[in-house]
DNA sequence: TGGGAGTGCTTTTTT
DNA sequence: AGCACTCCCA
């Protein structure tokens, strides 16, 4: 036991030797957040003040929970396979597993993900004759789940004006034909659960008596039902051990309420507030900066992290010509670090958006450097395997009208689209599934639906006592998916995947042992929309690392490039648009790319880029101005970079256009009267209608009619 | 039915 | 530019 707790330091053994209390423990990035929380549980068994049953450890992603379930382990000589330790999903998709009629679900209901939230929808708008231009599908997605989110149902939503009278009728609607259908969606699955616990009396205190200790992590990224649903279970005097950091929330934009902190602080956590500052990753100069950047965000909780690793390298800073300039900057960079030693895997470029990696994997691939991007299509996602599953999830449940949509026609098999309007016509008379209206069609359309129908029932039959695995594999192939496929130019790698889905399968029940409630398809199925598949394969090898910043939270690196840093692009032009609070989310963003990294920090720019089909012309982001000059080390001299404009087309893509006529150029300094000394960002036009974009700094950015403006090179 | 042309959009993302 | 989605024709 006292080894589980030598080498902590003094706020970390605070933290994990609280007593029963609420806590909330502000942890900085690298600052041992996750070794907190798992030695805390590993504490209070030990010590003997609760078991492995008394435990409720909420995580966001799977990837954490794993993380977390495989450090326990290693503490502790303890089972963990039957903990309470999951994603906020996954522990509520468990507990409406094991009381589905209370919560008035089918057992073997299936879970929606995006994809088929928003198909679903789509359908309804359709059938229901509602003009998709006038009420946007990914627009009243959006209504239904910030509402849920909030714990609003539709009964309950309030319509301020007719248009959301329609949205909120529309909301209605899809909540009937969700139930109809025996399937929730994401959002569905908290609210569910947190209803069911509020309206069971036994239930809840059951589950309140149960777990003693509640543990949080990514506190930041909680939402309102969320926090609510963690209220209801910590009311039969469970404690709530919250970690997280204010200045990593960057969730906001999908419904991430930061204000939980302060709200936890004021309701549990009192006194007993932790910090967590000293930091065990990051080099002197890169905390430094991390720290100068986030000090002008204004609400923050406060926190400043400290490290005895000495100042290290300082932060070098690049401003590019082109985006491909830039790109070529950074590859030649990299190629220098790996021929010095340094592992490509401990190297990471990230970006603001993903749209951006493909100069980056261009300029990569054509020198020969292995690289690996994180964030495209994920397993389950895909489309084979979407309409595999969708074969094997009307086995479960033949209401699932998504599934049946799905499939139906495919591989093709002459059901056509009057067909199924007229078989949609008769579920909706009939308050009916598809597959229960199918029957009831005449003619044609009864009879090519029908062999349908047989299809699936003789698919069902046959594989009814089979192992998953080879149900999975019977469905592919008696389906005729795996014939659409060998036939398909390009199906080989979609052959692949289907293979890939049998082995999952198997590797499920090895795992898994098999069942839950309802059976191994069930669970399977469950697993595929809750984890649709950790990235994709081959995250091991000698790779560069290419991600979003998004995407490299809770990561770290040895050697990171920052890269695209231009106003508008990072900070985004459409958070900026947001106000003040837009723009501290985007500070946010910049602080976790900061601190990923441990060693060496690149900060890059370019003068132009490619963006949307046209060439923008850039200003550097003023997230480098906030960095102290003394901790950078420029790697091109900022003077240089203003008069050192390249000539068209010098610099392979060239520019969009040559320079006007009017001499001036993107780069120039000039002066103006009233705004004093700016920098040229764009060129628009010709003779009289010659304008140019000026960024006058403190006068901020202005176009100008060079017909009326005086601009005076300077 | 399926492909080719035309249209429109484009931040970040987990479950 | 690149992609997803729709529409129309063979």
């Amino acid at each position: 036991m006292s080894d589980l707790i030598a080498n902590l330091n003094a706020p970390q053994l605070q933290a994990v030797t609280l007593p029963p209390v609420h806590a909330l423990i502000l942890a900085g990035a690298g600052s041992g957040k996750t070794r907190v929380l798992t030695t805390r549980i590993a504490w209070l068994m030990s010590t003997g003040q609760v078991g492995p049953h008394g435990v409720l450890a909420v995580t966001f992603t799977n990837k954490a929970a794993k993380e977390m379930t495989a450090r326990l382990s290693s503490l502790v000589p303890i089972n963990t396979r039957g903990m309470w330790i999951g994603t906020f999903h996954g522990l509520c998709n468990r507990l409406l597993r094991a009381h589905y009629r209370e919560a008035g679900l089918p057992q073997t209901f299936q879970i929606l993900d995006t994809a088929d939230q928003l198909a679903m929808v789509k359908r309804l708008l359709k059938n229901l004759n509602v003009d998709d231009e006038k009420y946007p599908p990914r627009e009243l997605v959006h209504f239904i789940n910030a509402h849920k989110e909030q714990g609003v149902r539709a009964a309950q939503a309030e319509a301020y004006d007719n248009y959301t009278q329609k949205r909120v009728e529309l909301y209605a609607e899809y909540e009937n034909q969700c139930n109809r259908e025996g399937v929730v969606d994401f959002a569905e699955l908290l609210l569910r659960c947190y209803e069911l616990l509020q309206r069971n009396e036994p239930l809840r205190r059951h589950y309140q008596e149960r777990f003693r200790y509640i543990l949080v992590d990514e506190f930041q990224d909680t939402n309102k039902l969320q926090y609510a649903w963690l209220q209801l279970l910590a009311g039969g005097g469970a404690k709530v051990f919250a970690v997280g950091d204010d200045d990593q929330s960057i969730y906001a934009f999908r419904g991430a309420e930061v204000g939980n902190m302060r709200d936890f602080e004021r309701d549990y956590a009192g006194d007993n507030i932790i910090r967590l500052e000293q930091n065990y990753r990051s080099h002197g100069n890169i905390l430094a900066a991390a720290n100068a950047l986030i000090k002008n965000n204004r609400e923050r909780l406060g926190k400043n992290l400290w490290t005895d690793a000495g100042e290290g390298e300082p932060i070098r800073a690049f401003e590019g010509y082109s985006d491909l300039d830039e790109a070529r900057f950074i590859v030649e960079e990299i190629r220098e670090l790996v021929r010095d030693g340094v592992s490509p895997t401990q190297v990471a470029l990230l970006y603001r958006s993903n749209a951006q990696s493909r100069v980056l994997e261009n300029e990569l691939f054509t020198k020969g450097v292995p690289y690996k991007v994180y964030g495209g299509l994920r397993f389950f996602e895909r489309q084979e395997i979407k309409h595999a599953l969708a074969y094997l999830r009307l086995l479960g449940n033949p209401d699932d009208d998504t599934a049946f949509l799905r499939v139906v026609n495919f591989p093709t098999r002459g059901i056509g689209a009057r067909s199924l309007e007229n078989l949609q016509a008769t579920a909706h008379q009939m308050n009916s599934s598809l597959y229960n209206a199918a029957a009831s069609l005449t003619g044609k359309a009864g009879q090519t639906v029908g062999g349908f129908i047989r299809l699936i029932e003789q698919l069902r039959q046959e594989t009814e006592n089979l192992p998953l695995p080879e149900m999975v594999e019977h469905i592919i192939e008696k389906s005729g998916l795996a014939q659409h496929y060998r036939t398909e130019k390009e199906g080989q790698d979609r052959l692949e995947n289907l293979d890939e889905l049998i082995n999952a399968a198997a590797t499920f029940i090895d795992d898994e042992g098999a069942i839950g409630e309802g059976g191994a398809l069930v669970s399977f199925l469950t697993l595929a929309s809750l984890e649709a598949g950790e990235h994709q394969a081959g995250e091991g090898q000698e790779a560069v690392q290419l991600m979003s910043v998004h995407a490299a939270k809770g990561l770290e690196f040895d050697v990171v490039f920052i890269t695209g840093l231009e106003q508008g692009l990072f900070p985004h032009e459409n958070s900026v648009s947001q106000g003040r609070d837009g723009l501290e989310e985007e500070r946010r963003l910049m602080y976790v790319a900061v601190t990923r990294a441990r060693k060496r920090l690149y900060v890059t720019c370019a003068q132009t880029r490619m963006l949307h089909g046209q060439t923008r012309y850039c200003v550097p982001s003023s997230f480098l101005e906030e960095i102290p000059e003394q901790l950078l080390r420029r790697l091109n001299k900022k003077a240089e970079s203003a008069s050192a404009v390249p000539a068209y087309g010098q610099f392979g893509g060239g520019y969009a256009e040559p320079p006007a006529a009017h001499g001036l150029r993107v780069g120039m300094n000039v002066e103006h009267a009233k705004f004093g000394v700016g920098v040229i960002v764009a060129t628009e036009g010709r003779g009289a209608d010659a304008r140019v974009q000026v960024n006058f700094g403190r006068a901020g950015m202005k176009w100008l009619a060079l017909e009326y403006a005086k601009l005076t090179p300077v």
